[in-house]
Order: structure tokens, then sequence, then C-alpha cells
DNA sequence: TGTACATCAGTGAACGCGCGTTCACTGATGTAC
DNA sequence: TGTACATCAGTGAACGCGCGTTCACTGATGTAC
């Protein structure tokens, strides 16, 4: 009925966590459509109405479980960045994968499931950590106009398209990593 | 309670289309997840169990839509491409005006909603034209190497992740058919 | 240390909702003679 | 031309389902004296 990563406060543990990582599982194992309350709730063994001292609504959960994917999102481009021979290639690669092993978790942070990014602060902070980090990775490799907002966002698109057709399987003769190393050697914008 | 296009048919007229048409809306107006059955019937002035004699099931009624969505998109590829001075430029720009357009008919074609694809040979088929469409608009533009596969995944990757970027309200600050005309200006593939 | 009390996390039952799908049926239509 | 019949599109009611959310409550905990 315990997370191993509870602590005891009340009654429960820490029943946010117990809840995020019920959602979490839901979220890996069907998709956004698998993640409601009530199958978060009897998951962590809990009544549906125990949710609401934790989130105020539906929308609060998904919005908490976005903000976690963009944090482990920002952790695995960092990773990929630390120490690598050509950095945004890299990130590049760690950003297919992400998608390609969390698809669920990938749909929910850019899809249309959170109905409002903009009403919370913290998931907008979150999106613009993933951000920053993409975007200092972009300039140690970009060979020319390195000023040019297009061709970021350029290399952004090209990555991002990747990882959605990939995950909606539309790409079904290639591997999508493989993929993504191949389109990284070419180089992000002509002279 | 007919559509204008419906034909004598039985009873109502022409309920399979009908249907499709309140269905049609629906997406249009609340995205994939509005889309339901017995709204559909509402819509069309019949009841939920008139659906069935129609369509299977739900998956059949979102599949026959999805069918239609990309018959839509080919012509609006082919449209760009009869004439253009730049056809695959065109083609991309039409390709993020598509999804800008008709957000909730791109997520159904391209996204998780209809479940297995594969299981619909009138929509791999409608997937095949559009994608030959693409490809032979490809063929006109590509300046080097132009049996490369990568080169032509790359350009689509980027003018979908573009059009998926912008339909999920990513790009805030710019508008994506502008982007989309930037974009392609810039060559596909560098020699 | 022991007792009274306030706090508030979690309970359990209920609400109304809309959904997909099934069923025996009805009644308008097209067809055979 | 007229009648009997078969077909089958659409009916209306019902099924069971799971959902998000609200409510008055209970009972474990931390705190003040």
């Amino acid at each position: 009925m315990n997370t191993s990563t509870a602590r005891a406060t009340y009654h429960h543990g820490d029943l946010r966590v117990a809840l995020l990582a019920a959602a979490r599982a839901l979220l890996d194992e069907g998709g956004v459509s698998a993640v409601s309350l009530r199958e978060a709730a009897r998951r962590a063994g809990v009544s549906p109405a125990a949710c609401y001292r934790h989130f105020a609504d539906k929308d609060a959960l998904l919005t908490a479980l976005a903000v976690q994917g963009f944090e482990e999102f920002a952790q695995a481009l960092g990773k990929a960045f630390k120490g690598a021979q050509q950095p945004f290639a890299e990130m590049g690669v760690a950003y297919v994968e992400f998608a390609v092993q969390r698809p669920g978790m990938f749909r929910l942070m850019f899809g249309p499931a959170v109905a409002d990014r903009t009403r919370s602060p913290a998931l907008l902070e979150a999106i613009a950590g993933s951000t920053r980090l993409f975007e200092s990775g972009l300039k140690t490799s970009t060979q020319a106009a390195p000023d040019d907002p297009v061709a970021g966002l350029r290399a952004w698109a090209t990555v991002h398209g990747l990882a959605t057709l990939a995950i909606d399987g539309m790409l079904p003769k290639y591997d999508p990593v493989m993929l993504a190393r191949a389109l990284a050697k070419l180089p992000l914008q002509a002279p």
C-alpha cells in the first residue's frame, strides 16, 4: 500500500507522491486517456475523494505529471549534452529516445491533454528548463548565423517531428533512434 | 435533418454521409475526444443504434473520418504542388496550413485515436496517396542524392514537427505558416 | 507526564453524467407475381 | 395495375460501465496547557 519512497507524515505516508506514481504507471501503460483519478486512487489504496486533498482536480494531476515529464526530459537532454563530442547531435538522439521510450508521457507533455499550460507557473518553468538546455546545445553546433532563430526552430521541428512520427507508427520501416543518428550527422543549416 | 448532399435511398437520405458530417463537425469543434457515436447520431436526428447499420463500431467511424482527412490532405498538397515555382516548398507550407486549419483532423490522422491503421485497407491507401504526393514533390526539389531516403524523411520530419508544435501551442511567438515559408527557403540538404 | 483540544488527511456513499453497445421491434421501401 | 411479401434502415428502451466531483463524517495526529 505504500511506495518505498513514501515518507510518513499523516495517515498514508505521502499520498501525493503515491498518486503521482500510480498516475504515471497508468500513463505509461495506456496513454493519456488511461489516466483517471479513480484508478490512481485505487492503485494507491485510497478512496477516490482522497485525491482532492492533494490535487484541485484532474487537470492539476495531469499538470503535475507533465512537470515531472519535462524535468526528466531536461535531465535526459543534459546527460546527452555533457561531455559529448557532438553535443547537439547527441541531444537530438536523446530527444527521440525519450519519446520512443515514454510515448504516453511525451504526448502528455506536448499534446492537448493539459488544457492551458500558462495556468501553471511550475509547468512553464519546467518547459523553459528544457528549452534552455536545447538552445544551449544548439549553440555548440550551429556553423553559421548563430543568432538566427529560424535555424534553431528548424532543428527543433526536425527532431520533434521525427519523435512524433515514430511514436505514432508512421515510420514502421525504420528504427527511429538510428534515424535520429543519421539525421544528426547532416548539418543543421546550409551556408 | 438532411444534409444537402444526401441522396434518397431508404428512410433517412444518406445516413452514413450525415453521420460522417456530424462526426466531422464534432472533431473540428472539440478535437478527437469530442467525437462520440451518440452525439453524432443526435446531430443527424437519429437514434444511437442507427449508427450500427453503417459502422461496425466507433473505431470504424473514426477510421472513415481519417480516410476523409487523408484524402483532403492529398488534395491540399496536390493543389500546392501544381504549377508552383518551388513545388516542394509550397507543399511544406500547405502541410502546415492544413494542420493549423484543422488541428482535430490532423491529430486524428496522425495520432493514436485510430487503434490500428493496418486493419483498414482504405486508410492505408489514403495514407499512401498522401505519401506519394509528398515524395514526388520532394523529387522536384532535392539538389543532391535524390535517392537518399534520409533526406526525404528529414524534410517530412521538419514539416511535420513544425505542424505539430504549432497546433500544440508550443510556438506562441510565431505565425506557423510564415515560419513554414521561412524554413522552406532553406535547402533541404547540404552538399 | 498527562489530558483536552484543534487540525485535517482520508472515508464511504452518493450525485449525475455520457458513453458504447445490444435487443426485439416497426414500418417504409423495393420486388415478384 | 394491384396485391403479398421479403428486406432491412431506423426505433426506443435498456444494459453496464467508469468517470469526476461533492458531502458530511471519522479518526489519527500534533500541539497547548
